[in-house]
DNA sequence: ATGAAAGCGCTAACAG
DNA sequence: CTGTTAGCGCTTTCAT
């Protein structure tokens, strides 16, 4: 015995015939709204199963003028960091009835600004973004959007909405003093070419600042486009050590190819952190299973999804001045001498 | 100068009166229908930015029955896995029209139902999800969708629709026939404890027939559960070697516990591929940075994402035996012993 | 506790 | 090339 099925989608008012009650009722019993007797509600959701009926959210959204998507914009997904934040997003957002919908820029602005228009005309109840550089158009878009937009990563700039991040400045300033401490003086740095990475420059800016207040000087870059791999790691390392041998440490703008960084100097058999010291930034799971432990910064991501979801859902109310500022977390590592100590 | 702008969304009647033109030829314009002359065009585009308007796809979605939406459901983003699968299908969706939305189940059918339910109530144009193994709901909703469905990933199973990916039995099987060609009798495996890792346990199946037909059995397991990383790689194969010091192979269920692996038996001074044999599975770009070549299969992850998406779209059509089946390529490595030859 | 009517903002279909 | 008229499938609001 097989329900007859119309190859049309079904609607509320089918089930409604099914069940011999109103539309408006099925539609009560659908999201739990308002008093319903038993009777009827099991009536409909009978129906309703038996048909197969899935609502139409498009024209719920229509209708009652809310949607509970949250816009979730980052810059890719293969970059380990974002997975982590959109955990933090995912985990905070659960029990809200808010679902987290992904664009991706591919850290083009054109493309975060198509991404955001895209987004915004779906209506969504909030925007979650990464870094605090954009367009004027997508600010302005934002800025119109009349939803809560969070701003995350970063801390260092002015928001359209509210901030959640760490400061990148300080977090290069930091990982200075500690290596400057550790009596490393020659000093390399490894990392993206930055038109569009905002918030590795920061922290070199930061890094070269820390260095600079002790009168020391970066003695050699190495910068390399596209995304992060322990092979970029490795050859990037041993050109910068081709060029500038006498160094005695390492910066990397993050964890992968400060990985593949190790991963070349523990091959070449140097002493670390004796011979030379090298550090990363994210603090990524991947650095637990390494030979050795590389020193790194703990960039917060989840607790940033997690706080940036918590605004968006309204669970937290956004601070006087509208930044939430984490701690960046120095992790010590083994690569840097005595950084324990 | 300010436009002045109220606190309401705007809506096409406001760029309509802003531009003086109807409602529909400002419709058109905004979607490159129909024509329109360059005068009228010109002065509607010129109103919609002033005024910041973005569209509103809630309600031209419900207008027009249509939603340019693709749902992607997939079991984790943190698998590495993932988002190379969803590189495919973005970049095959670039030039459609056509926007991938995620969902992503944990690897629970209960979650997985759950987003079905919510991605499919957004009516979009189609679905790729991983994995042939649903819950009876999940492939009712899915068959009465009226839409295209490919399930990625695996073709060793009954589809809804339409399959695209690798069979698994196959790669475990071929590996299978690789060690043994390679000499190696004494095989472990280690991989996730499997209840829904269905991909994962069907590689096995297929490499214990491998083994089988030569007479060959596995000496030993061992399992994990929740999510892979070197540390967790390291930690089983000590474990397993704890358990059979005599193996001469470990077969990982995946490329980063098989790296992890990898780490520890150069940590403890092996003899890789002498003493012991390696080999992983999935073909990530993480092996190309470390100290040795893991030997593993590719499973032409982003080919996957590509064909799915290019059925979806229409720009293939779908083979008539509904599966299109790719060669998951062994990749030698230096983890096999005379893997090359 | 249930129903009827109106309309969300847009586009299909048809005029002109 | 441009405008008019009806809805799309729901939910809001107001009755009962």
């Amino acid at each position: 015995m097989t329900i007859p099925r119309p190859r049309r989608p079904l609607t509320l008012r089918d089930v409604s015939e099914a069940s011999g009650v109103s539309e408006m009722t099925v539609s009560r019993v659908l999201r739990n709204r308002g008093d319903v007797s038993a009777a009827t509600r099991e009536k409909v959701l009978t129906a309703a199963k038996t048909l197969g009926y899935v609502p139409n959210k498009i024209a719920g959204g229509l209708a009652s003028q809310r949607v509970n998507l949250v816009a979730v914009v980052i810059p890719s997904l293969s970059n380990l960091v974002f997975p982590d934040v959109l955990g933090g997003v995912s985990a905070e957002l659960d029990d809200t009835g808010l679902q987290p919908v992904i664009g991706v820029t591919h850290y083009s602005p054109a493309r975060e600004e198509m991404v955001l228009y895209d987004m915004l005309s779906w209506r969504p109840s909030g925007v979650i973004l990464a870094g605090v550089e954009h367009s004027k158009a997508s600010r302005a878009m934002l800025a119109n959007a009349g939803i809560p937009v969070v701003e995350i990563m970063d801390t260092d700039g002015e928001g359209i909405d509210t901030l959640v991040g760490i400061s990148h400045l300080r977090a290069g300033r930091e990982m200075a003093a500690r290596i400057l401490a550790a009596g490393y003086r020659r000093i390399g740095f490894v990392g993206t070419h930055m038109p569009e990475d905002h918030r590795a420059k920061k922290r070199l800016v930061g890094f070269e600042e820390g260095l600079a207040s002790a009168g020391v000087q970066l003695e050699a870059r190495e910068y390399y486009q596209g995304g992060s791999s322990l092979l970029k790691g490795r050859e990037l390392t041993d050109r910068i050590l081709a060029r500038a041998p006498d160094l005695d440490f390492l910066y990397y703008s993050n964890d992968m190819i400060g990985a593949g960084g190790l991963l070349y100097c523990i091959d070449k058999g140097y002493d670390i952190p004796g011979r030379i010291g090298l550090a990363g930034f994210n603090g990524v799971d991947l650095l637990d299973g390494l030979p050795v432990r590389l020193a790194t910064t703990d960039a917060r991501r989840v607790d940033i999804g997690r706080r940036a979801a918590r605004l968006v859902a309204g669970k937290d109310m956004p601070p006087a001045d509208r930044i939430v500022a984490l701690t960046p977390t120095f992790m010590p590592g083994d690569t840097i001498r005595n950084a324990g100590a």
